[in-house]
DNA sequence: GTGAAAGCGCTAACAC
DNA sequence: GTGTTAGCGCTTTCAC
């Protein structure tokens, strides 16, 4: 029915010029409200916009103006809940000055990550936010190349210059691992991710300092590397539950490994707090309808896409500028997963 | 440093041509992998390319195409967990076949959807897939005038004539009221979303159907109307809670709403499943993780956004083949939380 | 099989 | 203040 309509063409700003009676140079006044256009012209000029259902064309505005009013978000893993309202932050932000957001998900594979920062070129976009597969590979070069203001967001890139905002991972980690220590646990394990991630680097860097000032230790043995997935969470777990030395506290460094942790932990019958803490990286809803409730190191996940969206803007404007490193705080939830109510075993 | 290269251009297509000696059509044959190329040729202007380090401009491209291989996905709110396996199997599908997707957030505002479809229809874009906010207000219409395909998600539209991917609500809702009554619960209430949203009143209708074939009377006393966010199901649950003749069931038509119950059965004390059941819409990883485990009715969410994708490319393949409407099963998932182990109070 | 040239729709000099 | 015009970078007839 109304699907395409093959004969009647889209009309252009040379459309609503003439029935507007003036050039297509004041239409494009009129619609940017750039330059003084005479009251009288731009009335004439709207209702034929109206009466034409004229809509710009910001392909060829983009063409013409070197640059589409277009954010690429280049997130690591979408499925991961962390990443949603950081989304939603981006997004917000770009609402506000009328950008859209292309949302890219990079799926932890640098050749995606690759094409995707490809694509974002050859659409001469406004500017990346991307949260890096891999702390080394900067394959964020092509895009200072291009001159596209790049802010990496969650993880930083180690040898390339740009701006980025993560969250104060090692304080985090470090005061989590601290309040389990101080709860009396005394063999605190640790389940990371990928060691390729600075998040990963930075909470267990965080793990092994809280060890340290405690003057506990610092054991291989109790510490997992993973893929901060559900089931990668489970089988570390697994593993640790199996060992010769059972550790009596678990850090989970984000939180669907936690989920799969506590999933584990579930099936091996262990219980928690008393037999195991738990403390998780991320807070989610579901933190606090858990028996016991879950403790976490939470993050302001929506700031950190609205910062990163600010320092974006920033470098668009002055893109002579340094790049910055802003690092927002992270909180300690302490709930009831980690702390005793009676002795152990 | 590496920021923006005041002097140096970006290359187009004829520095490249001039490089490798051809014309810039040839160029764009070998960029596109169209018509018949001269090996020789081809190969000096892949060297060219490299060379150059050249990327093609899409703008440019789409614009002399007409249309630009975006997809504009429009998601009535980002923050709820049920749209991100669905925004992924849209991502994983335009991935696919090489397009990019828009990602909107309107936030269940219809200003905010219709400023969207805006920016659709002026970036070109090939297709958009939308959760309208509204049933009635068909905000779509311009697309279908611009001849742009859509297929809304998970939401269906009253008036206008456009494919649509939905779940089986009724069913789904129809079961678990079934289920929560065949346990043993006398007085099941419900906590809806917003009635302008057809999975609303879908689910609505199936907890009245199952009502009434199992002989119950239907009673809007045990209904609340809230509005699918966490606080609104605490705040509905509450008043539930707070009536005089208190629910001994309870079943939440989305996910954030049913964690918002949760909290408020946990602050008024009140046993799950001995003195209330619960069965909520939407499954996801946590929900096994509660004690009790809570039941749910699962959604094919990832399978959702692959299909819209699937129609979207149908659509635009045939663009005069009729509007489809695909509809996938949901599961009851029947956990703890809705078996009772001993007799009530 | 290859090239020349027009033009997608818009904006921004520049001239008036 | 307004109009004329060139051109953003690409694809695609059309001619050879």
């Amino acid at each position: 029915m109304a699907s395409t309509n093959p004969g009647v063409a889209v009309p252009t700003i040379y459309d609503v010029a003439q029935l507007a009676r003036v050039s297509p140079a004041t239409v494009s006044r009129v619609i940017n409200e750039r330059g003084n256009v005479d009251a009288g012209m731009a009335q004439r000029v709207q209702e034929a916009i109206t009466a034409l259902g004229y809509r710009p064309n910001s392909l060829a505005r983009s063409l013409r103006r070197q640059m589409a009013p277009v954010w690429t978000l280049i997130i690591s893993d979408i499925e991961n809940p962390h990443f949603t309202s950081l989304i939603r932050g981006v997004e917000d932000a770009a609402q506000a000055i009328d950008h859209s957001v292309v949302l890219c998900n990079a799926d932890e594979d640098l050749t995606k990550e690759r094409r995707y920062i490809e694509v974002a070129i050859a659409e001469r976009a406004a500017g990346v936010v991307i949260s890096p597969a891999s702390d080394r590979h900067s394959s964020v070069d092509p895009l200072l190349a291009s001159g596209i203001p790049v802010v990496t967001i969650d993880r930083r890139l180690r040898n390339s210059p740009v701006s980025a905002v993560l969250v104060d991972n090692t304080s985090g980690a470090q005061c989590a691992t601290a309040h389990l220590l101080e709860s009396g646990y005394s063999r605190v394990a640790c389940i990371t991710g990928p060691m390729r991630t600075s998040t990963a680097v930075q909470r267990l860097g965080g793990y092994r300092r809280a060890l340290k000032r405690a003057g506990a230790p610092y054991d291989p043995r109790l510490v997992r590397v993973s893929d901060y997935k559900e089931a990668g969470g489970y089988e570390a777990t697994g593993t640790l539950l199996a060992a010769d030395e059972r550790p009596d506290a678990l850090f989970v460094l984000n939180s669907l490994m936690t989920m799969g942790a506590l999933r584990c932990i579930a099936d091996a019958g262990v219980r928690i707090p008393d037999q195991m803490g738990v403390v998780g990286f991320d807070d989610h809803l579901w933190a606090q309808l858990l028996r016991p409730t879950l403790s976490t190191v939470a993050q302001p996940t929506y700031d950190l896409g609205r910062t990163a969206a600010q320092l974006l803007i920033e470098q668009a404007e002055s893109p002579d500028t340094a790049p910055r490193t802003v690092t927002l705080a992270t909180e300690l939830l302490v709930r009831e997963s980690s702390v005793r109510t009676a002795a152990p075993r």
